[in-house]
DNA sequence: GATGAAATCCGAGTCAC
DNA sequence: GTGACTCGGATTTCATC
């Protein structure tokens, strides 16, 4: 199922990751290698499933989405079913970027993108409190972000 | 320089989040405009900054970073200096993927991609804890990941 | 079973309009 | 903004190891 990956397989992906527009040939130049094997390779790195997507990243401020805000959340009842229902309902919350059911002083961690803090006030209000079986949240409002999203070293 | 988005082009922003390997033909069918026009459009979203980068996601547990863990940090002092330092050595540490100033009961709060618990352990251990001016940490293991770096809606 | 050379075909990028 | 034109790359085939 999940074969196995040599050098060269680690290098598409690292190189894919950082540009995910690198054409084949420039590609298969870097790597050194013919176009038709890199060709060959790359195809099976999306078809095992090593590569998950190729995705443009917007910039959040060009959109109005410059504010990043950080949710701890605290459930009422910690069962199995209160999760599941907390879970549906959060992913119909288009500004939900993270979602992660955690050990510790919380349940969940939110990371939300928002206009400002005037639209995160609104969406807390009407949004998040209202969301199943929620007991209390904390905010974490993001003054800085010094590492947003790096990519993944492996 | 900041120019304004028309429908046109939020429509080409979508595509390329949802699938940054589109081609300008498939890209130029999609939203109903010439291949010339589609190309000078997706051209300008890049020149004018709205697309930052194409990235390909790869799927963590594929190499051996399929444990998630977010962590709360507090630092001795909370001067511009100390953040400063703090910021600069956790950009080398390869394995953070988010670190952000935040304000409430937590300076920094990071998330972190390893292969398992072991290895977080380690890390913590070494260089978590051994960054400049830290005081303490909290840990939360992610034990399900609902919702993990969504695209942003816009 | 994987590779690279060659051959075909299609899209990127540029032009005039 | 469109349509056409050219060139280079994507993709397939095939012989080879």
């Amino acid at each position: 199922m999940s074969s196995r990956l040599d050098r060269v397989d680690l290098k598409i992906l690292r190189l894919l990751q950082n540009n995910g527009r690198l054409s084949n040939a420039e590609l298969a130049e870097t790597v050194a290698i013919s176009p038709a094997t890199c060709h060959r390779r790359t195809q099976r790195l999306f078809e095992d499933g090593f590569i998950a997507a190729v995705r443009a990243m917007v910039a959040p401020k060009k959109v109005a989405k410059g504010t990043l805000v950080m949710v701890g959340v605290v459930l009422d009842r910690s069962t199995p079913e209160s999760f599941a229902i907390f879970e549906q309902a959060i992913a119909k919350l288009k500004f939900v970027l993270d979602c992660h059911l955690v050990a510790g002083d919380f349940d969940y961690f939110l990371k939300i993108r928002v206009g400002d803090m005037e639209d995160f006030n609104r969406i807390h209000g009407e949004q998040l409190i209202a969301l199943p079986g929620v007991r209390q949240t904390r905010t974490f409002f993001v003054m800085k972000e010094v590492v947003d999203n790096a990519p993944l070293e492996f």
